[in-house]
This record gives C-alpha cells, sequence and structure tokens, in this order.
DNA sequence: CCCGTTCGTAAGTAAATACTTACGCTTACC
DNA sequence: GGTAAGCGTAAGTATTTACTTACGAACGGG
C-alpha cells in the first residue's frame, strides 16, 4: 500500500513508465530523461526503491533499475478491492429498493 | 491519474474504505470517524471530490459523499497497465536469452 | 596509480501540505 | 423571525517535500 504514498509524485510515475516500457535502466539513463538535476532523480529512485517499487543491481559503476511489478499489483488490488466493495454495497441498496417498491 | 495524487494520504484512504464498507455518509459521520478535527477531514473531503474520487449531494443540511468507483478503476488500470508492460519486456527478454544459449 | 565515470549524500531553501481555531452561510423546525 | 444543526471557508502555522549546488566514495581503464 505504501506504493500509492510513493507514486503520488508525476515525476516518480513517469520513472515508472519509463522503466516498464524500457525495461532496465541505469542512474544516469534516468536522469538524463528529466529537466531536473541528477541527483533529484537519484532521490526519486530512492523513494522509489524504499517504497518497494524498484529494486536496484549494481554492475560495476554503475547502479540498474527495475520493476518490481508485485507492489504495483498490490496497489492496484487495493483500489480494485474499493471499488468492488462499494458497487457491492450499491448493488445490496438497489434490491433493497426494488422490494420496498414492487 | 489524478486519483493517485490523492491517495497519498492516509487519511484521505480511510476515507475511501469508510465510503466503500458503509455506503453512503454524510460530513459529521465521517469526521466523526476521525481524531482529526471536522474542518481537517472536510477539507481532505474537497479534495477527494476534486481529485473525482468522491461526489457529493445535498440533501437538506446535510452533504452526503459516496465513492465514484470509475475513478479508483482509472488509477488501478494504470497500475496494471505498467506491471503487464515491464513484465512483458522481461518475457522477451528472458526468450531472447534462451535462444542465445541453445 | 592516477583519472574519469557513475552515483549517492549533505546542506540549504522555497513551496506545498495538513492541521488548528474562528467565523459565516444555509437549511430545518418551532 | 429566532434558534440550532450541519458544513464549508479564512487565516495562520508547523511539518513535509522536492529541488538546488557542493562534495565524496567506489569502481574501471589507461
Amino acid at each position: 500500500m505504501s506504493a500509492l504514498d510513493v507514486l503520488a509524485d508525476p515525476t516518480r510515475r513517469r520513472i515508472v513508465e519509463l522503466l516498464a516500457d524500457g525495461g532496465e535502466l541505469n542512474a544516469t539513463a534516468i536522469a538524463g530523461r528529466f529537466a531536473s538535476s541528477r541527483p533529484a532523480i537519484s532521490q526519486h529512485l530512492g523513494v522509489l526503491v524504499g517504497g518497494g517499487v524498484l529494486t536496484v543491481r549494481r554492475a560495476g559503476t554503475q547502479r540498474i533499475y527495475r520493476l518490481e511489478p508485485a507492489s504495483l499489483a498490490e496497489a492496484g488490488d487495493w483500489l480494485s478491492t474499493q471499488a468492488q466493495r462499494w458497487t457491492r454495497v450499491l448493488d445490496a441498496l438497489e434490491t433493497a429498493l426494488d422490494e420496498d417498491t414492487p
């Protein structure tokens, strides 16, 4: 559920889209896609890793980031669960109304 | 996608859970479930409505809030789309590796 | 063994955010 | 019309957040 906190920032969402599309990327490659400074992106990457959305792997001097789809799925499950719970309540409410007005 | 911005706050997520579970509630009923002041919850409700997550309806002096499941579904779709895109890239990468090492 | 690349961290700052108390506007009811 | 209930808004404040520049550590290549 912490993925929802982490994905509040639009820059971090763009990083996720980048990695979902292009596969693995190192820090400078990611930072190159943004107008912000490299340290700014580095901090975002740290937040994303902390939230379990990304994982890092070292390769020489590089740090290679990749997506952790399980965390996205977890957040998505929470959203769909809430939506389903509500529609279930709504259905029950409507059938109750139908019974009241036969 | 704006739902992800809005759902970053844990209090707002609790409000969503509340409405998903209990159906429609008015402002004071929602505020009663939290330790924060009523104006604080009122502001959160405004943010949720602004983000399309909730809708309001007036009934006398009361404002009755209900969930808008479409917005949650939209955010959930974005999450699952990213996860799927990444797993597709991953699969393509693995099959490419298999072809390289026959 | 030095040097360039890669990258995170430190320190500082401006802006956004979540909260508080105080106030005012509706609507309902007698 | 007066009064109470319900609720949003204003104003102010403390904390968080996202950014910047400056610096330092780790690895690889000549």
